[in-house]
DNA sequence: GTCTATATCAAGATAGAC
DNA sequence: GTCTATCTTGATATAGAC
């Protein structure tokens, strides 16, 4: 499903959304403003208007490419790896270590999930499931660990200099061995929603 | 060591930052600007700044009030229970739940540490890592949950009606199981700063 | 300690012409 | 699809009088 998102625009607002990730990646979420997306495409604030319809609209599609291409990895990295909950961990990672600025608009705020593109946050959501044995607390708990990690250490909060591999590690490994089996996944598994 | 911060404050400056939290808490982080809180007090804007140099050093005391009274609550903790880590936990949540906007506040962005109350931030992390039998890669690892089950659920992420503390409960768990006894926590532990 | 007046800047958004 | 001109709002902060 990779593409979906980006298909749903006309080629000018792709081209739009393209300069808006590439303003957010290189001056961060506060620079991202109508006037300075404008000034980067050589035009002026108020012909973004002709293609979205509000500044949200606009950051929600940025948010839709967020989720897609993390559904994408996801998925990858389940398929390719038979240690499912560490490999997702690494996938988690480094997507926000290449994105790190669009991460943060993504899980910074609480979402507008009226403008987001539909079944973007479930289809991101899904591996992790799967990855946890099928246990939804405990994917809740591994992509709550995840994200800690993840934006305490974009916000520069554990002491510089720190061996984070370790962290990372160290709460994985106990996470891990915290999986259920097929059988006792079956069991337990109730229900109430995709996301974890 | 209670009342450091605010002892530090004029009496005047002590009722600015009493506001200030007030109406944080009633109206979000966003909410909170100069004009705003000079209006609670009865007074103008630049009145405040014969008070304080700068918004963010008003904030940075906020800041610093919130570390102060983590620090308090996550000693007694430590000291009331023999399950160190779980108790932990748990005072992080309830703290959380109890000042929200304070708790974005103090994490959403990177800190200003220049700004704080020398030794607060590192008050606040030393019991945790205590409570992780020493070992600090697990503390950090034990912090990054906790904070991205709190902000998490904070912004609304996970699926409404879904049962967290069984998430909580959940991760910590496996953490618990992986906290070291003393004499393996001698061995491992490598220094590098009092933050986890 | 508080005031008025003001500087400075920047944000999102709309109307209507071309 | 882009423009100019404009509206509306709001922010932090300073100068200098009282």
């Amino acid at each position: 499903m990779v593409g979906t998102v980006t298909e749903r625009l006309t080629p000018r607002a792709r081209q739009i959304v393209m300069a808006a990730r590439r303003l957010l990646e290189a001056e961060g979420p506060e620079a991202l403003s109508m006037r300075n997306l404008a000034q980067q495409l050589g035009i002026r604030a108020p012909s973004l208007y002709k293609h979205f319809e509000s500044k949200d609209a606009l950051e929600a599609v940025l948010i839709s490419l967020g989720f897609e291409e993390q559904a994408a990895i996801f998925d990858a990295a389940l398929k390719a790896s038979p240690h499912a909950l560490s490999a997702m961990a690494k996938a988690y990672r480094a997507y926000a270590q290449r994105n790190p600025q669009l991460y943060r608009l993504m899980y910074d705020r609480p979402l507008n999930r009226a403008l987001l593109i539909p079944g973007v946050e479930d289809a991101a959501a899904l591996p992790a499931i799967l990855a946890a044995g099928g246990n939804e607390d405990l994917a809740r708990a591994a992509w709550a660990f995840a994200h800690g990690m993840t934006i305490l250490e974009l916000n520069h909060r554990f002491p510089e200099g720190v061996d984070l591999d370790a962290a990372w590690e160290r709460g994985m490994a106990a996470l891990r061995a915290s999986v259920p089996t097929a059988r006792s996944a079956r069991q337990r598994n109730r229900g109430g929603g995709i996301r974890p």
